[in-house]
DNA sequence: AGAGTATTTGACACGACGTCAAGAAAATGC
DNA sequence: GCATTTTCTTGACGTCGTGTCAAATACTCT
């Protein structure tokens, strides 16, 4: 057995960085072999193809973030919960410069309609995936905080809404970079959900 | 002078059409020449490059969309209305098999986060401002029905947040595929935004 | 030390983008 | 009616990206 000359993790994050910056169909192969100081040949051989390299790369991100997430969606009240979740949520693709914007949409929309084109099957499981996660950790919070009388609604649905809205952000995010309008919409989600309208 | 010898709408719905499935990255011109009985070169000819002949083909599908929400926004009671609104989104994403997907959403996750990258800078402005035209409609529909007293809240805020959601249904639509789920998510935006929230 | 085995390396085939020069076809002027 | 001009078309080229393969390489285990 001859050992590998590079390390696997560092590459993934090498990997990922680009991925995150320039979405996968934008980046390619040679780039990262540039960048990680490794033959592109290498990385056909250790990880198979641009997908399984991006995919491995993807879950190291995703298993991050969920943790991250955990943390700010379990502790403080219903509304400093969710006012922390989006916070986070909206830092994330928004550091940077430029911005990177929200790898899981990006992935998610770069896929192609149809069999066989671009991206596969198993990259859309794995956004669907993240996505569902995410959805349950804010249901949690909004099971918790209905608990606690600090919500009355229907928390399935109400965690569904705000993930959707989290994932306009990333699209508006993307079309007008304007982090304060982003920053407002997320308050007034919020207030909306939490039934207090501020008006 | 030498007449075209091709039709260039016709050129502009096939392309459009490819670019709506694929995306801009995954469609090549050698598809699309096919697809429309036309030499490469002559496209290139004719519209410079693909990102002109994308913008093109984007700008005369913008057009069309805007004149068919401007008429579900102005008719009927602002919750007919917003029903209406949200029911020609989520169809217009759901069409074709596979279902399309939403072309402004998928353009903007294209753009690369760097300049230079992919689609450029023009072609961000052509998404941003769809959207603010769809936002200027929604906003409308919501003063008008403020002033009827079907509405009390903020017509501004609240068209933001309408058009937040339907850009992250674009994005859930891409990763469940899950039709009926995203009627739920749009009726119950619709409930929070006026203000029923069907408890 | 020697054999075995996985990794590295460079060459190859293929397809896509974009450019360019030469050929083709119609409108205009004489 | 014919030549000119102007535009469109066509095919070849250079470059870059993906993915494959066989040969060379370097480590490990007996």
């Amino acid at each position: 057995m001859r050992p590998r000359e590079f390390d696997h993790d560092d590459v993934l994050r090498i990997a990922f960085d680009q991925f995150w910056r320039k979405g996968v169909r934008g980046t390619s192969l040679s780039d990262i072999a540039r960048d990680a100081g490794v033959q592109r040949g290498s990385l056909y051989n250790a990880f198979g193809s641009k997908e399984a390299l991006f995919l491995q790369a993807y879950e190291r991100y995703a298993g991050d973030y969920l943790l991250a997430l955990q943390k700010v969606l379990g502790a403080g009240s219903l509304r400093k919960r969710l006012t922390a979740f989006f916070d986070l949520t909206i830092t994330n693709f928004r550091t940077g410069s430029p911005p990177r914007g929200c790898p899981t949409t990006r992935g998610l929309m770069e896929l192609g309609a149809a069999e066989g084109e671009g991206l596969d099957e198993e990259a859309r499981q794995a956004f669907a995936n993240l996505i569902s996660r995410i959805t349950a950790l804010v249901q949690d919070a909004l099971s918790a905080g209905a608990a606690r009388g600090e919500f009355g609604g229907n928390p399935a649905a109400a965690a569904l809404h705000i993930i959707t809205v989290t994932r306009g952000l990333a699209v508006l995010e993307r079309a007008f970079g304007d982090e304060p309008q982003l920053r407002k919409i997320a308050a007034h989600t919020i207030d909306l959900v939490l039934d207090k309208q501020g008006r």
